[in-house]
DNA sequence: TACATTCTGGACTGATTGGTACAGAATGTG
DNA sequence: CACATTCTGTACCAATCAGTCCAGAATGTA
């Protein structure tokens, strides 16, 4: 079995997965992945098949990658603490550029809502997965008497959710990490887990 | 001067804003707004010049309108509840279609950020119009006693603004309309405007 | 070194994109 | 009725789109 792949397919993925990130489905071409991926059409069409199904994966790295944010921090974080780690890790501790393109899941569900149903379902789902994440880890604080029984822990992660989209909006717009900043200390006091 | 205009230009640019807004600008073809607008291609470039111009305008108008709700809901209610009106009024008192479409403005910051910075700039300034309508109704219930001088008005239309994108998210996203009812609520509490 | 196997670059395809050109239909004025 | 003017339908354009195809380059095995 001669004649090795050529290119390292994780790495391709990843550069695409950027140029998805930061331009949308639509709006990135071929020849416009082809260069950032530094491989040829042949290439491509034999590793990823279609445009779609590239973009399939790399909606999936971005989402479980997102996902991975939020267990990480769980890992030592208080629950009280992982909305305001969360937000930091994705929209300060990042760089502008990265700040400015948004979440994939959310700039996806905005373009293609009534395009493509099908990915706007999976761009959701991965949402509700962020979502639960949450939720999970308010219940647990609620066990340990960290949180207020009282509060409805699902209630409180769909709170995190809404604000966590607004902000993911208010971060493409033109507003720079230094605006963004009381933005989140202010959602934080609206949520009540300002410091 | 003989022969006029064989068409209402202001219906054929309603419809076409309703086809930008349900699927953006590069995914709404050429072909597809004509048959909407019910035109023919010369008459088309004769009367909007060309398919982003028309944009613009379809932006501005959709931009106009909802700073007219806002306008029209401060003239009959108080600006403590002029959030809620808001919301009812372009979440719930509409077609579950105009529901699932979410904000044009919004659709468009997201959709072209990185492709078309005069146009997310164009939007940004309508969103801020927006923030600015509610910051102003805020002050002046600071000086007629309704809102605690103590709160700064600004950073509470900011707080508006940021759940207001939020829920614009949420509404494209799968969720119906009865799922959206409590998400309002919810997010009027943390506002601190509850009922 | 010779072969089988696999990958790669570039030419090509048909469809679709936004935009233009122009002939002819329609209408108000004289 | 004739003309000048304006609008409209259609054919057309170059550019670009995603996707296919194949000849030839590259490499592990024998």
């Amino acid at each position: 079995m001669p004649r090795t792949l050529e290119f390292d397919r994780s790495q391709a993925l990843n550069a695409a997965m950027k140029l998805f990130w930061a331009r949308g489905y639509t709006a990135t071409s071929l020849p416009e992945l082809l260069l950032a991926m530094g491989i040829s059409r042949s290439s491509f069409y034999a590793s990823f098949h279609t445009k779609r199904d590239l973009f399939i994966e790399c909606l999936v790295l971005f989402g479980d990658r997102t996902l991975a944010i939020v267990e990480g921090e769980l890992q030592t974080q208080s629950p009280l603490e992982l909305p305001r780690a969360f937000f930091v890790a994705t929209l300060l501790d990042v760089s502008a550029r990265k700040a400015k393109q948004g979440c994939m899941m959310v700039n996806t569900v905005l373009e293609l809502a009534d395009i493509d149903p099908p990915l706007n379902r999976l761009a959701s789902k991965q949402l509700r997965a962020i979502e639960s994440a949450f939720a999970r880890s308010f219940t647990l604080a609620q066990k340990n008497g960290e949180l207020d029984a009282g509060l409805c822990a699902d209630e409180l992660a769909a709170r995190v959710m809404t604000i966590n989209l607004g902000l993911r909006v208010q971060s493409r717009l033109c507003k720079s990490q230094k605006e963004l900043e009381p933005m989140i200390e202010s959602s934080l006091s609206m949520l009540g887990l300002a410091a």
